[in-house]
DNA sequence: GATGAATGAGTGTTCATTCAT
DNA sequence: TATGAATGAACACTCATTCAT
């Protein structure tokens, strides 16, 4: 519906403004007339701001989803999904930055309606991520991979969140440590708190708890 | 100097509405009345709407800081102060969750001005944060309880994002797990992640705690 | 660009308002209301309250600029074109009283922006009166028909000032001598101060008039 | 009644705030931070913002009135007075430049009230400058120093208007000539536009210069 | 579909003035 | 006298949205 050579003129142009100075700082007009179109023109793709921002948001998260999808698909090791997960994440935010700072540093701070409440299409989209993330330590759980001394969904969540902060810091600027960097780091660390026990060597090595 | 009742009674009022609706939804006549005062008399006391919100920034970060300095200054160990820290860190948004949740969501996506400008003061608080982490970390590297495979300062950032970012994420509804359980489980995690190697080969090794 | 009805609306009604009132003190929620158009649509035809004196100002120093480049055009002699222009400027203050007391009365004090500001459009056509003036009395030196015992730009100068004090004070009801006798007194009396020099050696010579 | 020291301070920075800035654009509370008073001290002493102004207004004029009344009272010709008149009036610009600079461009565009109004104070004050110009034309009238054409009244308001107008351009940035130059040129075609006739009965005689 | 002029409710902010102390 | 915290009525300006063409 939205995808003459219009509409993208409008996604393109209102990313780049929205990166860079915001979505409320954003105008509407401004958009029109650095996408070369009317204003009007928004309306009738997008009907109303937050509805080109929603649409950045789905096309964005679906491009991440689908990435995490097919890691899944891929049939490794929970541990070793886990591992490309980490590397996948960081990679896509490096790719689609612009979008991935509108989405971290503007969401839910500036929407008008709630897409957040529970039942809207984002939430769904976004709770989504965490039940992906759940079935790569379920995985790793099940092949004995990974340690999870938490419930997977819970773990799922801190999981989730550690990228998301670290990444949010990094985009705001609170974290000098380049974003590979981070993924490495962040990988590394995670893989050795859910490294299995060494039960051999330490039977009786109960840490945590 | 902000200090009479009236203009505790602006920041009061002003930080449950921001906490409500939202930095940019709430007005700053309705904080007026809301807070019985004259609208001219919050300009008097803070200038603009800005100011209140880094007013309350200002407050909420000090306490914070001072509530981590004073854990470093109790000499424990680093592994020890690291657990510590995780406690008082939630322990603290939960006691301040209304002022909390205010920064966490609205900082610095709402903001007119540039409080996140290097040099500004707002970016120096913030950035002592990650100055208080890495001192933690580094005194449990010179003690021998921390194990660090990368540099303190770089571990200290994903440190502070992962907490930040679990926060944030149960702030803004997309965490179902309760905070103290993530409190709980981020120490663990992190407990193990930087715990001293292979204790089974070093017996006297007695991680956790 | 700003001619469509609507913005006609909006002129003819500041203007008279600008007039009536000051500058200052008329709101544009006011002259919305009184032209019969929302207060948006002023913004959207001239960007802000002084882009609305400022189109004044334009249209009518334009107008006056016109009319006094015309008379230089008649090439007549310099003391005609002299004797035309003073009876010109009280003419066209007449005609154009209500937007020539705005431009008198209320600039430069009330303007915000500093529309005297060297190089700006408005101090450049505020430079071209005096540089109109001083070609009709360049022409009079040329053509002997008028003395001039000072640099001629500096008499433009004055003659420009004698012209604008006496219409200011009367617009601000300091002069009592109605405008058609103003514009005959200062005619005469500049005739008489430019004339040609002794009239004893040429008997015939009958300087004013 | 104004003349502690206090109401001295609030008057020299009430003045220069003015100049520098524009009446509209000086606020009380910056001038009394300004002069070191507390706001309300302005009030005591003038009343209103406005009030600072009338007084100042009120002695710069009486300054300006005394020393023609001064002039007259030296008993000279028409002439010699008219000569000594514009003399008087540049150098006390020249001296009270700041001051003047006030009156000449913020009033009375930005006065609240109608300090203008047929009856005030300010009104009486303006007129009685026109009278004063009006005794000097009427005394060389008398003398048969000055020939008058037209009404001795309305010469005298053309006369106060060259002055005023080739002031008030000139200080506003409009005419390039110093001010010097400016007296030396009125004077000069004032004298010649009011020289006695008879050219042929006095045939050296060689006015102005 | 595309346009862009028009809208108008809403916003943060200003500032001369007051008055209890 | 002097203070300065408090006032509150205005104000210029914004901008997402609509709709007649």
């Amino acid at each position: 519906m939205s995808d003459t050579a219009r509409s993208r003129a409008i996604l393109a142009t209102a990313s780049r403004l929205f990166a860079e100075k915001g979505y409320g700082n954003a105008t509407t007009s401004e958009i029109a007339r650095a996408a070369g179109v009317a204003e009007g023109t928004i309306y009738h793709h997008f009907g109303s701001k937050d509805g080109i921002f929603l649409t950045i948001f789905d096309e964005t998260i679906e491009g991440y989803l689908a990435g995490i999808e097919e890691l899944l698909a891929r049939g490794a090791t929970g541990r070793e999904t886990l591992s490309a997960l980490t590397r996948f994440q960081f990679d896509y935010v490096s790719r689609h930055s612009e979008r991935y700072l509108i989405l971290l540093r503007d969401f839910p701070a500036d929407l008008t309606a709630g897409p957040l409440a529970e039942g809207s299409p984002q939430k769904k989209k976004l709770d989504r991520i965490t039940e992906l993330f759940r079935r790569v330590l379920a995985r790793g759980k099940a092949d004995g991979t990974l340690h999870l001394p938490f419930p997977v969904r819970d773990t799922a969540e801190i999981l989730r969140g550690s990228f998301y902060g670290a990444i949010r810091l990094k985009m705001t600027g609170l974290i000098r440590a380049p974003l590979p960097r981070l993924a490495r780091m962040l990988e590394s660390y995670w893989m050795e708190a859910l490294a299995p026990q060494h039960p051999a060597e330490s039977p009786r090595g109960v840490p945590g708890g």
